[in-house]
Formats: structure tokens, C-alpha cells, sequence
DNA sequence: CATGAATGAGAATTCATTCAT
DNA sequence: CATGAATGAATTCTCATTCAT
């Protein structure tokens, strides 16, 4: 009987369609969408040119695919964060940025920001969507950390939505750099440093209550 | 006699080489690299498809004749600015961000940054020399007047380095963003109060002589 | 049953690559390398144009394709034409003009040193190969017979090198000149008549036995 | 005055023209037809671009200027051979062998026979003429000698007609290969060797009258 | 007469997509 | 469901030819 190795591995999650969008990812992400031809993805995801078109009508379906795999990840992720909202505003953003933004830069989906951004002409509809979606929602979460600690006072005087957007950019494009530059290019940075660096700056602005 | 205007006015500044990179420069940004055909190209700069080819041997060397273009603009720029180097960091700062940084969104290289983000797949080779040149001139400067800063007492403890490319990437990204996303975009944010916050982050930095 | 016709003729010999290099031979041969184009070859092969690319890289592999079947056949036919090495040198040399290549000069493929000829200032590699090859291979087998009858007495002084490069020359460019000039040309000669008159200036050359 | 010089120099013989043929007729040679650029030869002409439709009205009209230069030049040559006809046959043609021919191998003209072959069908009107009226007035006149031969009882019997073509292909072919093939290839052969050979073959033909 | 910038027809090649098997 | 041979639209680049100067 098979049974038993059935029951232990589940193997097949989801089958094609996922190792599709893994390849494609990754394909799209070295060589841009317009330099990668399907069969490269078909292959890398070891099925045929044809079979691919059994799961995505056409190339730009499977670069929304992408995308789109991409965002909900991210989304789950916010939403996940936005969860646990106890402690200060200053040890939430620590938190975080040191923890959960470092495991997200690691992982390959983290290449999508770069992806939207170097496609967006050919598909500005997806990019403003991207950015709608994921990029608002990420902002929202800090304007609601920033106002939070500026209602407890623990803030100096900061404007809750534009300090979130420089926030949340300084981080996009040190990620989008990171894909950008090989990673033995000269100006590459250290992640902890960076995200250090970041912290330190809005730690500025809280008010020194040591002091008091 | 018209002697006054032809002494004053050269006019024909470079005649269909500018005319050809304008074009490009513009249609990059429209449609990117590979979307724009050089026949395009040749019509939006008043001239036949071979006469491209008088100009640039061949459709890349016309986009690395487009970043080059960009490039030497702003590191004139960032010369300028590395020249008056007078007052307290902070005031310098504000005046760099405030006056010559807008300026520069205005103008329509300043999409250049974005393109060499898009194109990177592509062009590997010319978004690190981009990045080495250019970005890497700006760090310099501002990590300079971060240390400057520092040195006279100006700031409190800041890793000059990562700050200098947290403040960077800030400026950098809001600039592509401005490109990436169409000017109506839900998302797109205001110049002028984008550069406010970043200014209030880094002044919370500055030790406050005025509360002693 | 149609097993039986199967079985004896496998049919598809070679399906539409030997389409295309007949294909191409012709069509060069009717208009050259640079005049013919790779969509006339698809077309008169029964094929689309992009097709051709699954089975040639490129036009110029396509030529040398068409060369290199020539140059097989050739080589066969002379390697028949060596084994069978039986009776004066003069009745082997009767033999070949008369039966084996009058029945090559029939040939589509005969073609091909016309067209090597044609093309050697775009492919002198191949020119060169093809000449040192076949052509080579070709006086190789005339001088070991010319040595041969020399050896039997039966030749008159003769340098067997030279003379059996006279004699190829003469019969090549018989050769190409039926492929240059059209049938109807006016000078266009009779191929039993040229080789009968070849043949008997060579045998001229043969010590007069009878006479003795 | 610069009289001097005009009456010492004729110089200028003809001026542009000229220097275009000679050039067109290295480049054909070097490169073929096709890829032969106008501007090209302009410049080995050391002419402009422009220059060469003051002279030519197309490409293809240089071409067969270029033909028509060889043509002159060539049939000349035959009538003056043709003109000094004394002695035996067999004298006439080994001095016609070894002087006349071999001087005309070395001119830089004696390509056009190739020039005119690789380029047949391109312009085979010009191939069929060049043919008839170069090669055919040789032809005629290797033709009459071999006929003055036979009717002195010189020669044995032999095919006037054919056996002029195959002494011409011969020797043409030859001329062919040579500049077919470049000075280093392994196939090259020596020219006198050749013409030796060639002349032999013909000797064996005449009847022994030493030997009686 | 000479120039060389400009034109534009033309050809090779690529690749998303289809469909018979 | 899967395959991969075949299609053909699309694009870059070349070069003979023209013509304003």
C-alpha cells in the first residue's frame, strides 16, 4: 500500500501552477519580464512550453500570478503584525523592522517590489494596484503605530502620514537596491546596519523622558 | 541686423543627437527599454529611423547615451553643492533638500533613476556604474555633512554612513515612485511635505541648544 | 495490408530538414546566397518562415547545411569509385568520365561547387574546406591512378600531381559553367562531346602498344 | 608656369572613373558584390559617397563598368595573339602558355573571371555575355589553332571545338581557384607547374616525327 | 562637380501563442 | 492533461540612393 507515504507527505500543495509562479519569479527577477520567453519558466518549472498556457491564458496572466502571490503573502504578513499592537510605538517599529521586515528581505518573494517597480510601464495598472494595496496598507499600519505613539506622547512632533512614507521608501529601496545591484556590487549595505540606522533616526524623535 | 540674436543666442545647441535623447529619455520613461521602438524614437525627434543609427550604432548604445546624459548632469549638480559648504549641517541639509532637490524633480531627468532601476536586468553593467557614480557621489556628500555635523557637536550619535543612505534612498525612491505611479495615483504623495518629514526626522537628531 | 509497402519504403526519410536543404540549393543556386531569402526557402520547402529556425540557427548554417550534404555524397561516390581499383589506368578513367560522372553532373547536387565558388568571399572557411576536402580527396584518387598507369608503363612522362589537377579543373569548371550559364546559352556545350575530348587527350598520352 | 609639370605628367589619365573601377574590381574581388558597400569604394577611390552616381547611375552599373574594363582589356589581348600567327601550332601555344597567360594571371584584372562566375545570378545577362564574347573569342581562337595544327598533320586527331573548351576551362578554372582560394591555402598549385602539365598533355597529341 | 546627412525599403531573427497528436 | 512543432507578427539594423548645400 501506498498509503502510508501518502499520508505523511502531503507533497503535491499545489502542484504546476505553484512551481510556475516560483520560476517565473525568479526568471522575471533576473532577466526582467520582457528578456525571459515562457519556455525558460516552463522549463525551470520542468513542464512543457504548452502546459503552461493549461494554467495562465497568457504571459502577462502569469506575471499578474506573480504579483499577485506576491501581495498576499505581504498583506498576511501586515495583517499579522497589525495584530499584536501592545507595547510602545517605538518598541513595535523595533521589533518590527528587526525581526519580521529581515526574514521578509530574505526570502525570494521579496523581489516583487523590484519587479512592479521595473515593470511598471508595461503594466501600470498592476503597479498602481501594487501599490494601492500593499504599499498603502503598509503605510496605514505605520501611520497607526506613529499616531499611536503620538497620542501616548511619545512622539515629538511628527507628520503621522509623511513620516510613514519616508519610512516605508527608505526601506522599498534599500529591498529594491538589494535586487538591483549584484550582491557584490561596491554600495551593497549591511541590512542590521541599515535598519539600525533607521531606528536610531526615528528614535530621535521621541521625547527624552530619561531626562525629565 | 540679426548679428545681436545669432551672437547671443547659439541656438542649435546639439541638433537631432539632444533632440534623439530627449526623445528616448521620454519614451523610456513612458514605455521602457523594450517596449520603445527606435522607429519611435525617430519620429518623436523630427528625424527618419535610419538617421538613429547616424547617431548611435545601436538602440542600447542610445540608452546608455541617455543615462550618460543624466549622469553628468547630476554630479554637476552634486558639485555645486559639495561647493558651498558654509553654515550648520542642518541649515545645509534644508537647503539642499528644500531648493536644488525639488528643482531637480521638476526636470524631466530626473526620471532617469527610475529607468536605470527598470532596465537593470538588462543593463546590469550601467545600473551599478549608475549607482557607483551617481548614488555613490550623493552619499558621499551627505555623509560628509553628517560627519561635519558630528564633529561640531551638531548631532547626536549617528552612523554617518547608513544614515547618509537611509536619507538617500528616502529622497531616491519617492523620485522613482513619482515616476512609476501616473500623476494622479491615489497614492502619490506632496513634494514639499515629503521633504518636510524626512527634514523633521533628521532635526530630532540635532541636540536641542535651544531647551538649555 | 499496407505493411508490406511500409515496411519496404520507411517514406518520411528525412522530413522537412532534407525539404529545406533541397530547398535552399536550389533557390541559391537560381539566385545566390545574398538574393535569396530565408521566407522563399520556408515557402518553396512547404514550411512557415520561423520554422526554418528550428532547424538551422541561422541562414548561413543553412548554407553550409546544404554544402556539407553535397560534400557527403561526393565523398561517397569517390570512395565507390576508389575501391573498385581493376584494369589499365585508362579504362578505369574511361570508365568513371563516361558512366559516374556523367550520372553526377545529372545531378541536383552537382550544383554545389558552383555555389562554393560563388560564395567563397563570404565563406572562405568553407570554400577552403570544401576545395581540401572533396576536390582534394578527388585528385588524391586521379593521381594514385595517373601513378598507377605511369607505374604499368602505361603513361608517357606525366606529373601526376599537376596533370590530375589539370584534368579535375577541366571537368569542374565544365561543371560550373553549366550551372552559371543558363541551358539555352549559346555556348553551352555537349557533356558527351567534352568528356570524349578530354578523354582523348589524355589517352594521347598512352605509349602506343599496337604500334610496336 | 606649371607647364612643366602638365607636359612630363600626363597624370590625370582618367581621373575618377578609373580609380573607382580599380577599386570596385578589388572590393568585388575581396568581398563580393553584395557585400561590397558603395560608400566603400568610394573611399578606396578616395572619393565621396555621392561622388560615385556622377559617374555610375547604380551600383549595378559600376558592377558591369568593372566587367566591361576586364572585357576590353582581355579581348585586346586576344587579338594580338591572334594577330602574330606563325610557326607550329604546338609553338604557338606554349609561347601564348607561358608568356601572354602567365603575365595575366598576375594582373590584378585576371578576377574578373571570378567576379563574373560568383555573380551570375545576380546579373546573368552579363555572365552569358561576358562568356560569349570574352571566353568565346578565346575559344575561337584556341579553336583555329588546333585546326591550323590538324590540317598541317601536327596533331592527331582531335575535337577542335571541345578540346579548345577543355584546354580554356582548364586554364580558367585554375585562374579561378587562385583567387578563390587565399595565397595560403594547402590546394594551391604552382602556376608554371601547371601550365607545364597542361602543355604536355596537349604535346602528346602531336605526332611523333622524331620518332620516325 | 563634390559632399555627407538623411531616407526608407528590405531582410534576418525572435518568441508568444496555437493545436494536432 | 501534456507536448512541442509550427506559425507569423513584430523589431532591429543595413545600405543604395537622393539632394540641399
Amino acid at each position: 500500500m501506498t498509503n502510508a507515504a501518502e499520508t505523511t507527505v502531503p507533497d503535491k500543495r499545489p502542484p504546476t501552477r505553484e512551481a510556475l509562479l516560483d520560476a517565473a519569479l525568479t526568471l522575471f527577477l533576473e532577466r526582467g519580464f520582457a528578456a525571459t520567453r515562457v519556455e525558460d519558466i516552463a522549463v525551470q518549472a520542468g513542464i512543457s512550453k504548452g502546459a503552461v498556457y493549461l494554467h495562465f491564458a497568457t504571459k502577462k496572466e502569469l506575471f499578474e500570478g506573480v504579483v499577485q502571490a506576491g501581495v498576499l503573502q505581504r498583506l498576511e504578513q501586515a495583517e499579522q503584525l497589525a495584530a499584536g499592537f501592545e507595547g510602545s510605538a517605538m518598541e513595535l517599529l523595533t521589533t518590527m523592522l528587526q525581526n519580521n521586515l529581515l526574514e521578509f528581505w530574505g526570502s525570494p518573494s521579496s523581489g516583487i517590489v523590484k519587479l512592479v517597480i521595473a515593470e511598471s510601464q508595461q503594466f501600470p495598472e498592476l503597479a498602481i494596484q501594487y501599490y494601492e494595496t500593499v504599499t498603502g496598507r503598509a503605510r496605514e499600519l505605520l501611520e497607526q503605530i506613529i499616531r499611536h505613539g503620538l497620542e501616548r506622547g511619545e512622539f515629538r512632533e511628527l507628520d503621522p502620514d509623511y513620516t510613514a512614507r519616508v519610512i516605508l521608501n527608505a526601506l522599498d529601496y534599500e529591498l529594491v537596491l538589494n535586487h538591483t545591484l549584484g550582491p557584490d556590487a561596491r554600495g551593497r549595505s549591511e541590512p542590521h546596519r541599515y535598519i539600525e540606522a533607521l531606528l536610531r533616526l526615528i528614535r530621535a524623535s521621541v521625547v527624552c523622558e530619561g531626562a525629565a
